[in-house]
DNA sequence: GTACTTGTCTACCATATGGTAGAGAGCACG
DNA sequence: CGTGCTCTCTACCATATGGTAGACAAGTAC
């Protein structure tokens, strides 16, 4: 049974969940072991730091990321808005099923230097892409006019924000029931419609 | 000197200022003193515990919010597009120039669930308003219809994500000069404008 | 069988953290 | 003067945390 999943995956899921639920700072390796069901030491044997455990949970996560929206893309038509909409999609599912992918992101500004480092550079190309990817759609005027990297940026945030704060959906009266979860994601891709149409 | 400001208000300001930064468990309170050049102790005679602490950071953090928001609105032409644009200015200079303002509010749905109910209790009543005004706008088909509530939130999370992500707009090549910040207010206005206008 | 590698564990350790106990300085009031 | 109140401090403490040292079992190679 304890040999079903590699431990290393193990760990990399449950610190996954962990780090992006609570923070980095909040959870100790030892909730981590806990969790996972083996000693702290296992733990330092596969990952020979917090900090390198932190970076591999966040470099795998941005390779989730990327993979998700990758294929979202390859799979829509050539109109921006769709394919906008799609990516939204793509990167909502598992968002909403598991808080903690974007939860993460959040967290990033917060570690070390180094480890911020190492995640924006897995995460640059993609974001490129993106840039490109805007300006060219608003050069043809199909997107509203703007600074295409700001406006990558706002969809990013928006996106983010609202998948990570469930205290300010709480406050306007939302539960992640089903039926809640499909209104929300109707709302937001609404939103960004009506922001990026040209 | 050091009795120029009390020392409860030092206190709460370098808390508001550390834990919006670094996240409220990454701060000890050993910090925090170090910071105000103060025993630990005098701490925890002005709030007997870090929870308390906390707790007190984020009422007054709500409450500077909420003096700044009702004051633009009042100083505003009846338009709902200029008004929010008026909200949003007066949120986005000091949640800039303070960044871990928001940043706070980010944190509250970490902390224990009191403190959040707390919060939330402290922000109700502008939340309330806001989604009444939505809604009725909505109704006078000054406004994009749709859920005021998720609405509301949406616009929230687009202006709280992108003042919050510092890590993100880096890695759209932004960096926090005064010419890009009024970039970036630039475009996060034509941004919430889009996706509100009717 | 012996040597080596891999993966997991128990036993510790140094440090940092939130918090307690209580002393002492300054001041107001009688 | 003396009593009590306000505010800040030094001296501790129990616990939790990241990390080290090294034992032990199960293969695998020769």
């Amino acid at each position: 049974m304890t040999a079903k999943t590699p431990t290393r995956e193990r760990i990399l899921d449950a610190a996954t969940d962990l780090f992006g639920l609570r923070g980095v700072d909040s959870v100790s390796l030892d909730v981590i072991a806990a969790e996972v069901g083996v000693a702290k030491q296992t733990l330092l044997y596969w990952f020979p730091s917090k900090d390198d455990l932190v970076q591999a949970v966040l470099v795998q996560a941005a390779l989730q990321l990327t993979v998700a929206i990758e294929a979202a893309i390859r799979a829509t038509t050539d109109d921006p808005l769709d394919r906008i909409e799609a990516v939204v999609r793509a990167v909502f599912r598992p968002a909403v099923r598991r808080p903690s992918l974007l939860g993460l992101i959040r967290e990033v500004s917060r570690l070390s230097p180094a480890v911020g480092e190492r995640f924006h550079a897995e995460l640059a190309p993609l974001v490129a892409r993106a840039v490109v990817y805007l300006q060219k759609e608003m050069d043809r005027g199909r997107l509203r006019q703007g600074d295409p990297r700001l406006v990558a940026a706002l969809c990013y945030a928006t996106v983010t924000g609202i998948a990570t704060e469930p205290e300010v959906l709480r406050s306007v009266g939302w539960s992640p029931t089903t039926a809640d979860l499909r209104r929300l994601r109707t709302e937001l891709l609404a939103f960004l419609r009506a922001a990026l149409a040209p």
